[in-house]
DNA sequence: ACCATTATTTGACCTAAGTCAAATTTCTTG
DNA sequence: CAAGAAATTTGACTTAGGTCAAATAATGGT
């Protein structure tokens, strides 16, 4: 399945002049602090980010607590996927975890481009079912593992997470207490 | 989210007579008995089922345990989504539940189709998005409710799921033990 | 209707992970 | 560097839901 963005970066730079012109055109790069959201709850996620650099994660509350539900690294694409899809509010908050520099593109420029451009349509359709495959497997994880295994699971494919990013953060993403996955850490 | 179907519903309806003729060209209508397996794990989904009756599920394996994955009724569309999009073998089974009648479309035939007719592209798209934003939601569900809380969902926005399918099916799709769902239903 | 499966319920006990609270360790920033 | 604030760890206890086993229903085939 990581295999796929390497396939959609393939894509994206065989893209025709033309086509990649258009998208250069509607994009545009904006810095954002540590700390600073690049979206609210209750927001229409009317932009998606491309991480140029920095760290960002997605969450949203479940009484009073913070979920986190993604973790973004450079090149990744950072959307409230539903908010996005349906333009309408988003449950869930995109955080700057550090200083972060990303590429912006407005949802309804990127509608008109893929009037425009057929290759940009294959493009998202390509993203969303990346998105669907990732969230599947995500699912699929949380069913199968025990919270140690996805520590593990994590700690193996992703280990640059567990370097820079709090382990309240972590915790979250992994779907365990704090205190969980602390101990968890003690063991191993 | 439930409203995205009723939106990709109006788009098929919508559809030119060209692209609808050249979908109903590589679509064909199949019986299949309860019990039959329309995929089996370790195949390739090289095709997509859409339900015309009949009720099916899609299920894994985890160490000899059912886990069922979506349940499918009249007009959903039965694929396992990594292994169809992939091309790659499945760790999914599809059964059904009762007698289906389905119409089969080839994976291949389907790719063809959307570089011709881009209104098919689109269509993709958005089965893909809605796809998407439906396990992004079950996730959510299991994140957030409790068991009971997820019984209680489902009495309430799919009711027919209660009233047709054995319980051990239902526990399995719920993420609980049979035993648990027994418990639950005996409380409330 | 009757037997044999298959489905569901109930009981007793177990366990992974959560909660609350306090102790440390590690960063920040003056 | 020191003081305060955050982050992380550790301890004691609770709990939702799981597991194993046995008891009752239901159901389908003959």
């Amino acid at each position: 399945m990581t295999s796929y963005i390497d396939r959609i970066n393939t894509y994206i730079k065989a893209l025709d002049s033309d086509t990649l012109a258009a998208l250069q055109n509607i994009s545009s790069e904006k810095h954002f602090k540590k700390g600073d959201l690049l979206l609210r709850q209750n927001e229409v996620c009317g932009k998606s980010y491309l991480l140029v650099s920095g760290i960002a994660r997605k969450f949203y509350l479940n009484d009073g607590k913070e979920v986190t539900t993604e973790i973004y690294f450079e090149n990744d694409l950072a959307v409230s996927f539903d908010s996005y899809t349906l333009q309408r509010p988003s449950r869930e908050y995109i955080e700057a975890l550090t200083d972060v520099t990303v590429s912006v593109t407005h949802y309804q420029a990127f509608q008109d481009a893929k009037a425009k451009y057929a290759k940009l349509l294959t493009l998202d359709l390509m993203l969303a079912e990346y998105y669907g495959m990732w969230v599947e497997n995500r699912l699929f994880q949380f069913h199968t593992l025990t919270a140690t295994e996805r520590y593990l699971d994590i700690l193996d494919k992703s280990p640059h997470i567990v370097q820079t990013i709090p382990l309240t953060v972590i915790a979250s993403y992994l779907g365990i207490s704090l205190e969980t996955l602390s101990r968890i850490r003690a063991k191993i």
